[in-house]
DNA sequence: GTCTATAACTCGATAGAC
DNA sequence: GTCTATCGAGTTATAGAC
């Protein structure tokens, strides 16, 4: 077994990252995220200038670490049933391994909606245009139900990212504890894909 | 026309709301409430004891002033499409009359999922159990699809909520204005109910 | 009840020794 | 690079006059 030897930049910014993600920019303390870190706030100051900086870095580092995966589905060629499955399976699987970050990052959006497209998205905006063309098409080709392909790509992403974001809440509603609800997302992959198709199907 | 007259403790509370769901509880300044409501920071102390009092009230009173709305539709007794019809619309319709709550709601809530079970929760706990049974039954019955009740359940309460938590980001992403925006949810409410009726039915 | 003034405290940031 | 000690701005909360 190696122990992987740890920067304290890295310790830093896994603990930053772990702070600001459970509490917020606001919310989070220096000092927690020090304490996290097992190092004294003076280092936090010495690595990054200011506390602005160190968030900003984790911010963009959560949102560019899950949002290509998406992204790059959504403009994948293939057809339309199976690029449906393939993004509901890569989104939730991506979620099962970053629960918190969906909630963080809207949060923070709704804060400072400028600042967000601005600097995140102008490195990769989200390619939902393929996607809404490649549905009229095939509504017109017959092979779908008449829908509103803005409204379809809403309803994917809802159910999709929804569950991870009210967790605490369905989780209380339907007295499930944490493997419970952790498998209801598994199950939910193949059942969300089942269910639009379904919808659309002719 | 009347000028309705509003007590302090009226100015008081209407302002905090304003300042504590925009800004969060931990981003919210007591001074900001003060200056909204047009009176001094004293003031907030004397008639609420101290933030943490204040933003209780506030965070409650947002919470039960749509969640009853929702909770007994739940309970109602109709037929399951136009159970799911109702639900859609009054839920949507009383989003757009309070777009921010969600949001606020959720994210406090992920801060302390203890706190709002033992309080909040307590007085109105959710009514899904009846629903639920009542899809079992339909299903049993051959009325709809074989589906489960539960993730039929998240599916509805996350088309109808997430556009409104992830608003600024879909804005952007689909470039749309305030107005369209609200046109797009308008049309949704019956975009959602045929997209889920559709899917479930034989 | 309402205000001004200020105490008490939190927290980000810096100085300076090692 | 890392630490301790401390400053200073910003905030909650209180004292006390009116």
């Amino acid at each position: 077994m190696m122990v992987k030897q740890e920067s304290t930049e890295e310790k830093i910014t896994a603990a930053a990252k772990k702070v600001f993600i459970t509490k917020g920019m606001m919310g989070a303390r220096m000092q927690d995220i020090a304490d996290e870190a097992g190092i004294n706030k003076a280092m936090l100051h010495y690595y990054f200038r200011n506390k602005e900086k160190l968030f900003e870095k984790i911010f963009t580092e959560a949102f560019t670490s899950f949002w290509p995966q998406i992204n790059n589905i959504l403009d994948a060629d293939m057809p339309l049933f199976s690029k449906i499955e393939s993004f509901c399976h890569s989104y939730i699987e991506v979620l099962l391994n970053n629960p918190y970050v969906p909630i963080f990052v809207l949060n923070e959006l709704n804060r400072q909606p400028a600042m967000f497209i601005q600097k995140v998205w102008k490195s990769g905006p989200p390619k939902v245009g393929s996607l809404i063309q490649q549905i009229e098409i095939d509504v017109k080709k017959g092979k779908i139900k008449a829908i509103n392909p803005v409204q379809l790509l809403l309803n994917m992403v809802s159910m999709c990212v929804f569950p991870f974001v009210a967790k605490p809440m369905f989780q209380a509603a339907l007295g499930m504890n944490e493997l419970q609800y952790r498998q209801l997302m598994e199950i939910r992959k193949v059942e969300i894909t089942r269910f639009i198709i379904d919808s659309i199907s002719k």
